[in-house]
DNA sequence: CTGTTAGCGCGTTCAA
DNA sequence: TTGAACGCGCTAACAG
């Protein structure tokens, strides 16, 4: 195995000094174009390919950043990290990872860590959409998912309520006029937003639900519970808004155990997108994506921008949009 | 914001050469005791914390490894890399992501990359358990999940003769001997590997499958259509070993359909126990869980050990362990 | 246009 | 036991 051709063997080879070499491979203005050929041609040669640690000691930039997750493997981390991942790779940067499992002394270690090893940005990946605790780093972060509950922090997170809003909407176009909604846990924004969202839709067309909306655990046997309430109270509905994929996945086995019809009786939209539901239940569910991959993506492009000196304040809010499934008409 | 503590900054404090002071952090012979004790109390006062790329520029080694993923996000790769991450994590070794997307060239390029980045070794985390092509690669590479397909590379895997074994003995020791099989897709060596376990322990206890089993989709609708199948044939049967826990849950939603009590008539044990199903059914499934982080932990410590000189040949078989739930009795 | 010089922060000889 | 000197591979001043 050969060792790795450094630039000064290229310059050697080329015949010129390495100080040349580098502007030449770096497009620097001070060089003859007949020397940067010979130069070029010497580096493919000898298939050099610069050394990143020596590059990053003089620069002082790692081209490297850190990837905080709070829970590597947790239901919306994953394509978050893609969208990131890819966003990042494409600048050429490594995505440095570290799982926090969402445990806060950990997290402080990791970042200590990520410090250390002179990465230029930290990315928090959260796999809880409430605002968390801020992280206190000396370089720029970007929170992903999840906002920091300091509004400043530079944050890209769902529009939750927009999100509300759409499915709603689906549900007008589809003709629907009397909607019940299964909230999720009350103590999560994304819970309230969502009705919020939803709420304004239905106030648009002059309509309410078609009973008030209750929140409860995120958990498909809430969802059963809310959809067996709702028939056996006698209030008419046609559609209901589950905010999440589970919800909707208990509340429809609950309605087709009772033989109702979905989506001819009754017509159910979900959040989330949660591709597996999708997979393994027999009916294709019709549900909000929430775009997860374009905000790991957003956030990345955030912390490239701040780690270049054009930090952008605040929080970004991510538009979702309904995929079709075959539970809604 | 402060500049870093550098070595010559600590030396300076302590009144000692970088030379001296370098080698009393890290514990080396020729320092008196009073010296090194001076040094180290002016590298905790100035938070001295080495500069990584530098050590690195110097001793040729980053302490860093690249961890390949064919499909971030994939099912089974989470798991695998917890476990992974935790372990390089304790040797204060960083993980640097790449993202393959099951794209061969694309894999290629992100291990060029990697290797630019000098990292010490390289992990690559499959989602699919089939053997793999190996990676080409300057520096040790270990595989986890699937092997490479020359047996001689490095390679953790789930030990899935074991794991077809453990799922018939629990049906045994639960008193079933009619035991029906839905087996995953042919082309899949767990598929066939879980099957030969399986069947080895049926005949040592001097049974066989109460129906020769049948290769088929890793979907619910396979698991559902088998069950139907061997319901309406008139075979009797107690039990099923659904080589997914998808093909256990399509299982089980067609035999209650059908009036069928699990476990009470049928008894159904999975296979991967998959969180997620565990979450989402009514019932908790019994499934043969497949230790995955602990293959992920292995993995990584067979790849810390090749890059300090031992390298481990050959593949090494994890054994799972049987997740109890409420479909086996 | 090109080459020389000087570090970046650290580990490691080798003298003292 | 200590420290001066060198070099890892590279970039950025400056001088030619």
């Amino acid at each position: 195995m050969q060792k790795r051709a450094t630039l000064a063997d290229v310059a050697a080879a080329a015949g010129v000094s390495v100080a040349t070499a580098s502007k030449a491979l770096h497009n620097r203005p001070r060089v003859g174009a007949a020397t940067r050929e010979r130069v070029r041609r010497a580096a493919t040669q000898l298939a050099y390919v610069p050394n990143a640690q020596a590059q990053s000691l003089v620069t002082g930039r790692s081209s490297s950043i850190g990837l905080i997750t709070s829970d590597l493997g947790g239901m919306f981390s994953s394509p978050i990290m893609i969208g990131a991942e890819d966003e990042l790779g494409s600048s050429s940067s490594t995505v440095i990872l570290a799982n926090a499992r969402g445990d806060a002394a950990l997290e402080k270690r990791k970042l200590d860590f990520l410090v250390s090893r002179n990465v230029d940005g930290i990315l928090v990946v959260n796999d809880n959409p409430n605002p968390r605790i801020p992280l206190d780093a000396p370089i720029p972060v970007v929170y992903a998912y999840a906002a920091s509950v300091d509004p400043a922090d530079s944050a890209v997170v769902v529009d939750n309520v927009h999100a509300g809003r759409i499915a709603a909407e689906r549900l007008l176009r589809a003709g629907r006029r009397h909607i019940a909604l299964v909230a999720g846990e009350p103590d999560f924004e994304a819970s309230r937003d969502r009705l919020a969202g939803s709420r304004e839709a239905l106030e648009e067309a002059g309509l309410t639900f078609a009973e008030e909306p209750r929140f409860g655990p995120w958990q498909a046997e809430w969802g059963r519970r809310v959809a067996r309430d709702l028939l056996s109270s006698g209030v008419p509905f046609d559609a209901v808004i589950c905010q999440s994929d589970i919800l909707a996945q208990g509340c429809i086995s609950a309605l087709i155990s009772r033989g109702v019809r979905v989506p001819e009786d009754v017509a159910v939209i979900g959040h989330d997108n949660w591709g597996i539901i999708t997979r393994l239940s027999a009916q294709r569910l019709t549900t909000v994506d929430n775009n997860l991959s374009e905000i790991g993506a957003r956030a990345a492009r955030r912390l490239m921008d701040a780690i270049d000196g054009h930090p952008d304040e605040g929080i970004e809010a991510v538009r979702g949009e309904v995929v079709e499934g075959e539970t809604v008409p």
